[in-house]
DNA sequence: TATAGACTTCGAGTTAACTCTATGGTTTGG
DNA sequence: CCAAACCATAGAGTTAACTCGAAGTCTATA
C-alpha cells in the first residue's frame, strides 16, 4: 500500500509541513502512523481523513471542536450519534452561512453599481442629487 | 438631525463598544464627530457606513484593507476608480467563497447521510462491507 | 453634593491558528 | 565520508481582531 511522507501530503493537501505538524499537536491525527525512527507515515485514509478536517474547517469550525471530532471517532461505534449531529449542525451553519453570502452580495453588488454610476458621472454627488427632484 | 451614542450604534450593529472603538483606533471611523467633551456622536449616515464596513468584513476582508477603502474615500472623486475596482475584486471573492461553501456543503451533506445509515445500522462497519462484495 | 452611569484614552491581555527557529537524527548521492 | 535534503521535537514568535482594566471626565438625579 503506497504511503506519503508529511512534504507530500503538504503538497497534496495545499498546506504547509508545519501546519500538519500543528494539527498532528493539537490531536487532529492520532491515526498516523510511524517509521521505526519516527518520521510520520501517511496512508490513503489518512489523507482523506486530513480532507474531512479540512472540510471542517471550511464550515468554521476551530481546531478544538474538529478535535472533539476526531476523538469520538477513535471511540468506535458509541459515538455514532453524536457525529451524526455534529454534521447536520455543520450542515445547518453552512446553509446559514450562504444566506449571510448572499446577503453580503446583494450589497456589494449594489456598491458595484453605484460606483460604476459615479465613475462614469465623474463624481459620486450624482447619487445625491438624483434623490433631491428639482424645483 | 437625530445622533446616536456608541453605545446604541453597538447594539443596533450587534457590536460591542469595545470593538467600534477599536474600528475608530484603526481608522475605519474618520467621519464619525465628537460632542464639546469628546464623546462620539453618530450619525444615520455613519451607521450606514459601518453597515458597508461589515459588509466589507463579512467578505473577509481584513481591517487594514477596509482603512484603504475608507481612506479612498475620505480622498473623494479621484479614488472613484480604485473604489470600484476593489468591489469588483471583493464581488469575485465572494463568488469564490460560495463556489467554496457549496463544494463543503456536498462534502457534510454526504457525511450525514454516511452517518444517518451508520447509526441505523448500528455500526460504522456497514460502509466497509458494502464495498467489499462477498465472495 | 455625591453617587451612578454614561462616556473618554491608553495600553495591556487574550485567543486562534499558524509559523518559525534551534537543535538534532537519518538517508543518499558525488 | 560528508554535505544536502529530508525528517523530528520543543518552544518561541507572529498576526489579526478583538477585549478588557485602569483612571479619569461629565451629567443627571436622589
Amino acid at each position: 500500500m503506497k504511503t506519503y511522507s508529511i512534504s507530500e501530503v503538504a503538497k497534496e493537501l495545499n498546506l504547509t509541513v508545519y501546519t500538519l505538524r500543528y494539527y498532528d499537536k493539537e490531536g487532529l491525527m492520532p491515526f498516523v502512523e510511524r517509521t521505526p525512527n519516527g518520521n510520520r507515515l501517511f496512508k490513503e485514509s489518512d489523507i482523506s481523513a486530513l480532507k474531512v478536517i479540512e472540510c471542517l474547517k471550511a464550515t468554521g469550525m476551530p481546531i478544538k471542536e474538529i478535535k472533539t471530532f476526531i476523538d469520538w471517532c477513535s471511540e468506535g461505534d458509541s459515538t455514532l450519534e453524536q457525529r451524526y449531529k455534529m454534521f447536520l449542525e455543520r450542515k445547518a451553519n453552512v446553509e446559514a452561512q450562504m444566506e449571510e453570502l448572499k446577503k453580503t452580495m446583494e450589497i456589494i453588488q449594489h456598491k458595484c453599481s453605484y460606483y460604476k454610476t459615479a465613475m462614469d458621472g465623474g463624481t459620486e454627488d450624482i447619487h445625491k442629487k438624483e434623490k433631491l427632484a428639482k424645483p
